[in-house]
DNA sequence: CTAACTGCAAACACTTTGCACGCCA
DNA sequence: TGGCGTGCAAAGTGTTTGCAGTTAG
């Protein structure tokens, strides 16, 4: 499953959803808005892809200039209202990605070119519901990886182990 | 599925056997042995659950006294011959869990007790495996978490919420 | 006018690294 | 006896926090 880039009207369509989901999270948690916040969850909330707080920032709009602290704030606020979805990937920093128009989806990690992609298996998830219902486990999340090399990497891996 | 602790007799077997994986290793790769590192690995490998590099401190035998730095190097190349397996779960330091005399399996973890206990879902791999080839991805490793309440969090949290 | 937001810099937690010295092959 | 192992302390990385000043409601 590879996912197709927002398109600029869809793009400031979830931007203008993520608005309202976070505008409800403010006034539920009796916080403020703020021009900055606001333009920043529109602009996050909008990216296509996975992206750390370090790679975030050369991915906002110039005109949108904040803080780490800032930055890193409206990350964990975004996470808690459900607009972002953060995972591991053991690279030591968090990744995130738009949670707005995905569906429910787990991850490739290439670990070569540490690419992330992305699949959707109906059997895997209904397989994970019945073990934890097994183990009286009440699911929340969870989280799947696959590691290895991706379409690209492996046979470029595979030819360089055999130079003849 | 619950793991049983090791018992004396076998984890006397497992740390010699983890030392011969060890030892194989170090002449591997050129490298020396040590008297510490020996007792370190020994140490390490015999014990059962999962922990951190900090909670591990605790739980060394007390004669076998270790900088971090030490520690942090033997975890490392204890990963890489394979005598440990890490995972991350989100809580800022990597966990660990010795690897030999135990089948592959995954895992859940309380988010309120934050216990990690393990499963295994033969179905779950078998699919791993099918949705990695559909993809031309060629799997090296996988990491699958399922999080939410354990059997005893569950029910003590439903009571919680419904103080009647 | 109060409480939340902001940027800055300092603090933090976990892990890695540089260095001087000791020990193994 | 050369090179690797060790401990210590310092450096690093990613993230969080305290604070003084600003802004929203």
């Amino acid at each position: 499953m590879q996912r197709t880039p927002r398109s600029a009207e869809n793009r400031s369509a979830i931007a203008e959803d993520a608005r309202c989901i976070f505008e409800r999270h403010v006034r539920d948690r009796k916080l403020k808005s703020s021009k900055v916040r606001t333009e920043l969850v529109r602009n996050i909330a909008s990216l296509s892809g996975h992206f750390t707080a370090e790679t975030l920032q050369g991915r906002l709009d110039p005109q949108v200039r904040v803080s780490k602290a800032t930055l890193y704030r409206t990350l964990g606020m975004m996470c808690e209202c459900g607009l972002l979805i953060s995972h591991e990937f053991g690279q030591g920093a968090l990744f995130f990605e738009s949670s707005l128009g995905q569906a429910h989806h787990d991850h490739f990690f290439c670990v070569d070119c540490r690419t992330i992609t992305e699949f959707t298996s109906p059997g895997i998830e209904a397989m994970q519901e019945r073990v934890a219902a097994e183990s009286n486990f009440e699911l929340t999340s969870h989280s799947l990886k696959l590691y290895g090399y991706c379409a690209a990497c492996g046979p470029k891996r595979a030819a360089a182990a055999q130079p003849r």
